[in-house]
RNA sequence: GGCCCCGUGGCGGAACUGGUAGACGCACGCGACUUAAAAUCGCGAGCCUUCGGGCGUGCGGGUUCGAGUCCCGCCGGGGCCA
């Protein structure tokens, strides 16, 4: 059985036996790659600038934390990019297609406690390695706009920004509750609590009120909404997802009256109309009210701690189960004379959203039955579903959601839900007890991090004049390097010097802030900044009035809603802020799937890597050392945990970046999932292989470069030419929609034609010539290494990567004639081969006279004749 | 639970607005070359067949001359939101 390298590391067997047959010119993977990257790095080939004659074209793929090496999903990532890249450019676009580092963040900082090695060195090793890596995978950027968010030179900008947003009101300081590593001291994010403990120490988390700063999000929240209808070139999924995210919903909002006291509990619902089922009020644990209460109250006093002890996430709260402590309080139901209500505080009642109070309508709505049915509340239907009785209709187990009529209800009674829902709003208004509102579940961006690798906030702290902007000709902010990682916690707070600093009002001695921000504030602006990444500010108007927005944004579903949401809004506040003049910052995206493989197990149920197993004889999957017996399971995500990586790395390096990007391509569609197979990538690599011998082993002497078409062409040599012209056009098409895999089928598919062609009728010698100029020009954007090589064997001088696109002539691509399938009663019974155009009349006759559908009709005149031209015939008998 | 997406050969996937289902590739089989193998090249191939044809795009129904494609209802997988 025939058997590619298995280690990946392994230099392939087709390799060893392509070197050894081969003796004419053999194609060099490693010298020709390498030989073409610099070919392009010293010609400046990708290097671009403002230039308001031509149309510009902005392609970005998402960078990369530095992680130290490429893996899989960047490779998929970047040559997609590089593909529509290079295919724009080829289009006459200047094209702008830069990359940089996203370096701030936690990794750095384990590395540090870890392996005591700093941050900042740690980082620039990483960059400098993964660099070399991307380099050596031939892709299109201008390396002169790199950059790296962790320098200074980077983050100085988004310290103004910061300082402007505040000016702006667009950021603000406020206590909010976290979640609380009490072992790391710091604060984690929601997905970093796995089960209620933090990720990496395993200490149980804790909710804790900080005084942190954030960004007016909200502020936006309806136009992020409304503005994702023109974003035309997205996803309807992702689109969908910030949908969901922003989440705005209408309701009312409703003050009961508490018992006995002045003043009155105000809850959000979006379900007025239910008003009259209600039977209890809750409040979250961190309202106001419930630290009132808890005052004095040992109970409840642990019972508030219990529910900071969870999760704050919305789906471990839903799932969670629901608990409530009955406070003594009692509220007055605003149309229900004399009925009143229990409050309590309930663990599923969040802070951040609406009002932090709700009132319960056990009858329709799951979490309120529960919770009633837990404290033995009352639960009374108001909403009586179409054709139900409402003598015998009763609420079990299951609340009603659904459709129907309100009952029970008093002035409400007999209208439908949503005429209720404004007939209780405007009753509400008249007793000044409530008014229609519209909320968001989008909540302001917290950007405060306890954390040393990040970009310091330009803040400083005075106890007379309270929190200070740092004054613009002091800026930036440097992140001190001279840290310690010895004890847990942010070094910054514990530095002997750095965060003393004089208060720039008072004078005073004052703190800086020591938190840093989030690093998705970096991500949120790099687009604008590689417009211009060298300047001295953070763009300029005209750079970026230029070349934004980013034409064409490539990454990872899984920034669907964070970071596109943020830079969307960046972007806005930006734009507020007199920086640039659009709001939206990616006018396309393609959000790429993910690159999976097969999981391997051992005899001893550990997980294996790809290079350490074997597929031998008939099958059988088995260890590479030893040959023990190998479960495999099913394909997934590529993961450290289950070990079914494969290193890009030693892809290239024993196949070469080529024969990579052209498998990533090959197989599927972008947006899917890709299936990294051993075989698929010998696939490409026997295709490079066939076509480097074509061109340059080839019998047949092509006649030379620019040599014009011959008068006449052999039959197939005709035929050649226009599938030539219909290639053009069907791989343009194809990559303008980003079906590259249909794309490099189509070239395939041409160069078999090519191959088949014997070169000794008449002109086929020119059209083999046309045919492989036409192949290697179509997978240029692709595979660039060996079609710039395939250029110069062709005898051309120029750099491919200069060269236009080809053009087709669309009259050769159309054919004279064509194919009509005819059928008796839907069935297909026998094609026609007639002229282009031939009118109905014609192709029923032809069909007609065909055997097979005389055969077929016996005698019998058709009852209907469908006849399309161009298209189909179709006889009913 | 709600909303959205996806179900096509042994496998990845093609099939633009309804019009010859399975392009291209992987795996497979046969043949050529070879002492032999590998590589390479050529040929074959959805399934069944009495070689006329029959059946086929998750299942059931519908619209249509015609449905992978449109509509309704299920089943299965995935995603987002609850």
């Amino acid at each position: 059985m025939t058997r590619r390298a298995d280690r990946p590391g392994q230099v392939p067997k087709t390799l060893f036996a392509f070197r050894k047959t081969d003796r004419m010119a053999r194609y060099n993977v490693k010298e020709t790659e390498s030989r073409w990257q610099r070919r392009w790095a010293e010609t400046g080939a990708f290097e671009v600038e403002v230039d308001p004659a031509k149309p510009k074209y902005y392609v970005l793929e998402m960078f990369p934390y530095p992680s130290g090496r490429i893996h899989m999903g960047h490779v998929r990532n970047y040559t997609l990019g590089d593909v529509v890249a290079r295919y724009k450019k080829a289009r006459g676009f200047n094209v702008l297609h830069p990359m940089g580092w996203d370096a701030f963040g936690l990794p750095a900082e384990n590395a540090a406690i870890e392996r005591g090695v700093h941050p900042h060195g740690w980082t620039h090793e990483n960059i400098d390695a993964m660099k070399e890596q991307l380099k050596g995978m031939g892709l299109s950027y201008d390396w002169r706009r790199e950059i790296a968010t962790c320098d200074p030179s980077y983050y100085r900008h988004e310290q103004k920004m910061f300082l402007d947003f505040l000016k702006a009101g667009l950021a603000y300081r406020k206590e909010s509750w976290v979640n609380w590593d009490p072992e790391e001291n710091t604060v984690l994010a929601n997905e970093q609590v796995i089960d209620g403990r933090g990720w990496r120490s395993g200490a149980l988390v804790e909710k804790r009120k900080l005084s942190q700063w954030f960004l007016r999000i909200t502020h936006y929240a309806p136009d992020l909404l409304e503005a994702l209808n023109g974003l035309d070139r997205w996803p309807e999924k992702v689109r969908l997802m910030q949908h969901n995210w922003i989440g705005r919903s209408e309701g009312a909002r409703v003050r009961f009256e508490i018992v006995g006291r002045g003043d009155s509990l105000e809850v959000f619902t979006t379900r007025p109309d239910t008003l009259f089922g209600a039977s209890f009020a809750a409040v979250s644990p961190n309202h106001p009210l419930a630290a009132e209460m808890a005052d004095g109250d040992p109970e409840l006093t642990a019972f508030i701690a219990e529910c900071n002890r969870s999760s704050t996430s919305e789906a471990d709260i839903e799932t969670a189960e629901k608990r409530g402590y009955r406070t003594r309080l009692e509220v007055a139901h605003p149309f229900r004379p004399g009925v009143t209500m229990p409050v309590y505080v309930a663990n599923f009642v969040l802070m951040e959203y609406g009002t932090g109070a709700i009132f319960g309508c056990p009858a329709h709505d799951q979490r309120d039955l529960d919770f009633a049915r837990k404290y033995d509340l009352p639960v009374i239907p108001v909403v009586l579903p179409p054709k139900a009785d409402p003598a015998s209709f009763e609420v079990g187990s299951e609340a009603y959601v659904g459709p129907g009529t309100i009952y029970h209800s008093d002035f409400l009674d007999g209208l439908e839900i949503e005429a209720a829902k404004s007939a209780v709003a405007e009753r509400l208004v008249a007793v000044d007890r409530g008014e229609r509102t519209t909320t968001w579940r989008l909540r302001d961006w917290g950007v405060s991090r306890q954390r040393y690798w990040g970009c310091p906030i330009p803040i400083i702290h005075c106890d007379a004049c309270g929190p200070q902007p740092v004054p613009e000709d002091q800026l930036p902010v440097n992140l001190p390097k001279d840290v310690d990682f010895d004890a847990p916690g942010n070094p910054l707070d514990r530095h002997p010097t750095w965060k003393h600093v004089d208060c720039p009002k008072c004078s005073g001695s004052a703190r800086r802030e020591t938190d840093t921000f989030d690093t998705f504030f970096e991500s949120s602006w790099y687009f604008a900044r590689f417009t211009d990444a060298q300047g001295p500010t953070a763009f300029g108007r005209r750079e970026a009035d230029y070349w934004l927005p980013v034409d064409q944004y490539i990454g990872g579903v899984e920034h669907a809603v964070l970071h596109l949401l943020y830079s969307r809004f960046y972007t806005r506040a930006l734009r507020d802020c007199g920086y640039l003049g659009i709001a939206e910052p990616f006018a396309g995206l393609i959000t790429q799937g993910m690159v999976c493989h097969e999981t391997y197990k051992g005899p001893d149920g550990k997980w294996l890597y790809p290079s350490e197993v074997s597929k031998g004889e008939g099958g059988v999957t088995v260890t590479v050392d030893g040959g023990a017996p190998v479960t495999v399971g099913r394909v997934e995500k590529m993961s450290k945990s289950k070990r079914n990586t494969v290193d890009p790395a030693n892809i290239i390096d024993a196949y070469g970046a080529d024969t990579a990007r052209l498998f990533m391509l090959s197989d599927s569609p972008p947006e899917r999932d890709l299936e990294w197979t051993e075989a698929g990538v010998d696939g490409a690599w026997r295709y490079l292989n066939r076509l480097w011998r074509a061109v340059t082993e080839s019998e047949i002497a092509l006649p030379p470069a620019g040599t014009p078409k011959p008068e006449t062409l052999s039959p197939a040599a005709e035929q050649t030419w226009r599938s030539c012209h219909k290639t053009i056009l069907g791989v343009s098409d194809a990559i303008e929609r980003f079906r590259f895999n249909t794309a490099v089928a189509q070239i395939r598919e041409l160069t078999n034609l090519l191959h088949n062609l014997d070169g000794r009728g008449a002109g086929e010698p020119w059209v083999l010539r046309f045919g492989w100029e036409t192949a290697v020009r179509l997978l240029a954007p692709m595979m660039p290494h060996i079609a710039e090589e395939l250029w110069v064997q062709l005898g051309h001088t120029s750099l491919l990567t200069a060269t236009p696109w080809p053009e087709a002539d669309r009259t050769l691509a159309e054919d004279e004639t064509v194919t009509i399938a005819v059928q008796i009663n839907g069935k297909l019974r026998a094609t026609i081969e007639v002229q282009k155009d031939t009118d109905k009349d014609a192709l029923i006759a032809e069909a007609l006279g065909h055997p097979n559908v005389q055969r077929q009709l016996e005698g019998k005149t058709p009852r209907k004749v469908i006849a399309v031209p161009n298209k189909i015939v179709n006889l009913v008998a």
